[in-house]
DNA sequence: TCGCACATGTAACGTGTTACATGATTCA
DNA sequence: TGAATCATGTAACACGTTACATGTGCGA
């Protein structure tokens, strides 16, 4: 149970994963390198150490299975240390910073939003959509004041950006209206 | 001029920008502070070392320049082999691998095209085009098997994770499309 | 004189990548 | 017997992050 250093996203996305059903190291291997989770890098050379340096900090907690015909297998979860751990980081308030440089890691977040109750999701889907739609209207700005000979290409690559962004925030409207129908 | 390990994303990023100017480290940082390539990570501890790895490996130049009144800026060009490395870089095929994992590079890959022949551009984005169509397939195919107890918000972040895919295959077709026209 | 913009670097540290090592069981 | 799948790990290495250190000239 060493001082904790804040998690890496790996660290996060295992938790998240343990959260929501007891999984051993080659089980989550197989979840990110099978599922479309696939960007957070699966190899053991990540997973196992990422596992010890959870269990070392007390977020997570392993048993040995043995009752299986193979070799037996260590079982994780998360302790209570570290579900506080991760919802701590599912109803963390959105940056400006977070959307243009971790997107992958909010939408990631989203995902496990199950976890909580159904008004932090609404509220962080919120805060997602204003943050976006902000940059958005940063990015279109900044588009006006291109240079005249900037290249054409990296201009497209621009425009590709821009779009990506706007379907998201559209995409985090339509998650919220879904939920307001729901109730 | 050492063995050279193939480079990193910061590092042919770096080569891109230099061969579009020649810059100094100062300025690299403030093309990756302060414009939509933010993702990639300025930083003195970044760009300064990742600019000596170039030089030392014979892919950049460095000139100092006193001109200025203030202190004298080293500013960085690309040598031959330098180029050679980034057009190979830029016209590398497109696997399904950078599709699902490195989609980011392939589109700042393509930001630096215009560093090549328009035809080289096409094949990019029909090649691009293609995997992504392939990668939305699968996932439309993966989504049918999801399996009913999912978490929905997981739902939720695939489809987003899909749409993303589709309109950024969509842009690539947009764009061959342009390229024709002007033609 | 103080702070800011310009400008270049270094050192410690943690983590992901790659490659290797091991071991049990099942099936051809 | 050998290959495949299940299963867990370690070691070397390179890179990015963070924080620190330094130096110049300009304007308030």
């Amino acid at each position: 149970m060493v001082r904790s250093a804040q998690p890496t996203t790996l660290e996060l996305a295992i938790l998240g994963l343990l959260a929501l059903e007891a999984r051993s190291g080659y089980d989550l291997m197989n979840v990110f390198e099978s599922t479309a989770m696939g960007n957070y890098s699966s190899s053991p050379g990540a997973i196992y150490p990422a596992l010890g340096r959870l269990e070392k900090r007390g977020m997570v907690d392993g048993e040995v299975d043995d009752t299986q015909r193979l070799r037996p297998r260590k079982v994780f979860r998360p302790t209570a240390q570290g579900e506080e751990t991760l919802r701590a980081w599912l109803r963390r308030e959105i940056t400006q910073q977070d959307v243009r440089r971790n997107l992958d890691e909010l939408l990631l977040r989203f995902a496990f939003h199950s976890l909580l109750e159904s008004r932090a999701s609404r509220e962080f889907l919120r805060g997602l959509a204003e943050s976006l739609e902000a940059y958005v209207a940063e990015l279109v700005r900044q588009r006006k004041h291109f240079p005249a000979e900037a290249p054409p290409h990296g201009r497209m690559a621009f425009e590709l950006g821009i779009e990506n962004y706007r379907s998201c925030a559209r995409w985090a409207r339509r998650m919220i209206r879904r939920f307001e129908e729901e109730s």
